[in-house]
DNA sequence: GATGAATGAGTCTTCATTCAT
DNA sequence: GATGAATGAAGACTCATTCAT
């Protein structure tokens, strides 16, 4: 095997996979502490590796959650385009959208932990980020239930704005339950049934039939 | 001069003014820069008094911030209590509580930023604090709910816990829209019409009548 | 004896006071060290004070050094500017500069190794500040040889920019040889010899009478 | 191909060609920044070389610009040693000697503030390096300006180690005002008048004929 | 109580140097 | 020899907190 074969061994550079170790083990670092109480020194222990060689990687510590929030957001907001964009009824679809916050949280609680906490709930970060980005999110909410408003799925005096306030609202404060362990569940039924409830309340109240 | 004679003078010591002082000229600097970001020198500064004076009345920055969490959250539980016990219907009362939501704002949206920023949207602060005083918000707003179930003001099938998240995030999402400037309006009208809005949708959802 | 008595004993106060103890031990420690060998914690040391009271007075290390320059530069060009305006004969003048200067390395020979390494001689110092500032000591020496020049003391057609460049440079080359301790002396006398024969080559050239 | 057929290639080999590039890359590099303030990585990417390949040829930054000191400051002794020790008239031997300087600076700039900046005028690296080493240059001239006092060329009672320091201290300050671009010029023309006006102002001073 | 000078622990950050490939 | 990822010591800087006046 030559060096070449080995430096590329898994189709990746050593660098890269030593970028993906910091990447991995701040954001359960950033989980654990928050962007604040996590030192540099707590992110390169966890990785395994030397203190100076996060920095041949990140300028510094805001650049590795800017980092977490780049790679993962984006996909995050292909994939609410993805649903909002297809034909099923609107119900269909928030319930699908309910379905993927879930689960994404439920893969990866510490990654659904930094984006809720560090991120969407950050001031802090949308400040210092493009606000546009990461209300990027609302739009797409908000034009999935204008075009069902336009089909007459929904009634005509809603406000479309509002609404997916109301709908990332009760989604976000649902997750932060789970991260916040107040609302934690152990029984993927538990979560099934969680999605079902949110879903019912969002489309027809908590008044509705 | 006595120092009875001294805290006679308009009702109330120079020592409380001064922690008044302190706490509003706190309220302001958390709001603008965080609680990490603010700096007790910038606190002084702001409240007009000597560095060293923030450490007569408090033993520390968090402190500072725990002070406003008492005696603001407290006042704000016992209006939802109050809310949540009075005999009116289930949606006069969702409005009464919005509405009391969307009015803190206008009156003192340092203080609001402050509550949803530092405290309700803290994953730091609640976990240093107490869970449960923090938590009790959504216990009332369930209690309440769960009355107006028992009343068969709602339907039998809901689920009152993730509706109190319903509720509170959709609300405080909404203050958040506010706060980060996405969601902000002039005319005292467009507030009014939010919040007729916001309660429609948790009363009937986005589809009902 | 007030507190304020004692606050402003000997007419400063003791941040005042503070400020010049760090200034004396900044000039020690980069005359030994030089800026970049110099630590914050020798400053602090050498002043006899904690580490992070330097940051009180100063933002960083250079700024001490600008400090240093501010405070001597400004009257070293006062001087200057005295020794140029004089009527005295041109040579008489030359002589007086030649004279102050060997007598600031007699005086404080800290400060002029501070003066002459870390600020006339570097090239650092000199790009990252006003270099008009620095450059202003050729400007009045080149004056003042115009002027006598006008008056027919020195020939036609000197180019009295470049003979500015001569008298500094030689100086400044002399009493690097004192500091550098390669041109070194014990007896006052030596250094008066040094300064008659410095002049009389700028006067009248090596060859000259 | 052996590594000897490698190396007789133009003559040297693929690593002396290397040290060279090294060599004058940290050149240009120490010119820009300074010595300190040039980075190891800022003089590979100047060579055009990988980062760790420095340390093959120089055990350390340093190092490289003692090399450069080694290899152009012997030429430059050799070529004071030759013109010292003609028979020309001091005043000749003298030109040409303001003359060697002004074309060493323009034919190589960089080198040539390097050798001001960084090795002339720094007391730290005659510090660290062999005093006398630098110091020849002052002894060269001294003995030839000694030969010309015995030979009646210069007044009996001149000092001549101070002379010494008249001729280098001014010749050193009119480059580094070449350098620092306060005495700059375009026409070659001007820089042969301020070899003229240099070497009269040394023979004759300022007032003199 | 009031002041703000003084303290120093805690971290971030840089970058020369090493070393496995 | 060549590469550049990895190391870690060194030191700058911040800022909450203490304390003498």
């Amino acid at each position: 095997m030559s060096p070449e074969t080995a430096s590329v061994r898994g189709g990746r550079s050593r660098s890269v996979r030593t970028r993906e170790r910091i990447v991995a083990a701040a954001t359960a670092v950033f989980a654990r502490r928050g962007l604040h109480g996590a030192r540099v020194a707590d992110i390169a222990e966890e990785a395994g590796i030397a203190y100076g060689l996060v920095y041949h990687h990140f300028r510094n510590k805001e650049e590795i959650l800017a980092a977490i929030f780049q790679e993962r957001w984006g996909r995050h907001l292909e994939y609410l385009e993805e649903v909002a964009a297809s034909a099923a009824p609107v119900r269909d679809r928030l319930a699908r959208l309910v379905h993927f916050w879930v689960e994404n949280y439920r893969n990866d609680p510490h990654l659904m932990t930094v984006m809720i906490n560090e991120i969407s709930r950050s001031y802090e970060f949308i400040e210092s980020h493009d606000v546009g980005t990461v209300m990027e999110a609302f739009a797409i909410v908000e034009r999935m239930l204008r075009r069902a408003q336009d089909l007459g799925e929904l009634r005509a005096d809603l406000d479309c704005r509002l609404a997916s306030y109301l709908v990332l609202g009760a989604a976000e404060m649902v997750l932060t339950g789970y991260v916040l362990g107040t609302l934690s569940h152990t029984a993927r039924e538990d979560y099934a049934a969680d999605e079902r409830q949110l879903v019912a309340m969002l489309v027809d109240g908590i008044c509705g039939t």
